[in-house]
DNA sequence: TGTGATATATAAGAATCCTATATGTAAGGG
DNA sequence: CCCTTACATATAGGATTCTTATATATCACA
């Protein structure tokens, strides 16, 4: 698994990914993201939650509080239209990252 | 240029890197990352020194004063044994985080 | 009854970046 | 001679985003 100091602001660009797919709420997503990156990278609750609301607020998702089946209470979050329209220019900016960091120290031949 | 949030994390990589094609002081430093990197990378003195500070704490850097033939001083850091033995699981960490991001997000494909 | 999975929430702390500011030398133009 | 730009290091204060620890509550199963 990966170090903090290195994943740091991965968070934001994994959820709007595992949100692309559909609505989920936040337990599932940790699930996603670590089931779908094989355990590489994973994030605790904790820090998932605040950064829900974070993103909430910049309306880049929404929640809606919905009552399973079973009785649990779970906020199920989708992607807004600012939400699906900040994921290019994210992916785009990880990826420019990605080759700076490969021009300098040859990264993908560790 | 990147973001702040997007690139937390990187200034580590970024200077070992650097200094291992050979000794540099800190406004070097700055100047080679930027310019490796055409201008995609770019860190302010201000988060450098201090970083160089910490890595020169945990054994990974040695700075030494020296007085250029201009008389400025300046402070030239070389990689200790540490340091370059850091490089390797450092890179190997990053190319992780780019294959587990990668696998989220198609991040290459943006 | 108790344990583990599900589900959300907050608090306190660490780390790493930012802008702004300070200090001082050297080189070059007006 | 003064002013600006480049060189060179340093610190302060603030923002963001992680961490661990803790709290609450439901459900399934043994």
């Amino acid at each position: 698994m990966i170090g903090p100091g290195i994943k740091r602001g991965t968070a934001e660009l994994a959820i709007l990914s595992v949100l692309e797919d559909g609505p989920l709420h936040g337990y599932e997503m940790a699930r996603r993201i670590e089931r779908q990156t094989k355990g590489t990278l994973r994030f605790t609750l904790a820090a998932l939650y605040p950064m829900l609301y974070r993103m909430e607020q910049r309306g880049w998702i929404r929640g809606n509080w919905e009552t399973a089946g079973n009785g649990r209470r779970r906020r199920c979050y989708r992607l807004t239209r600012a939400g699906k329209k900040e994921l290019s220019p994210l992916r785009r900016e990880w990826a420019e990252l990605f080759r700076a960091l490969h021009q300098l120290t040859k990264v993908a031949h560790a």
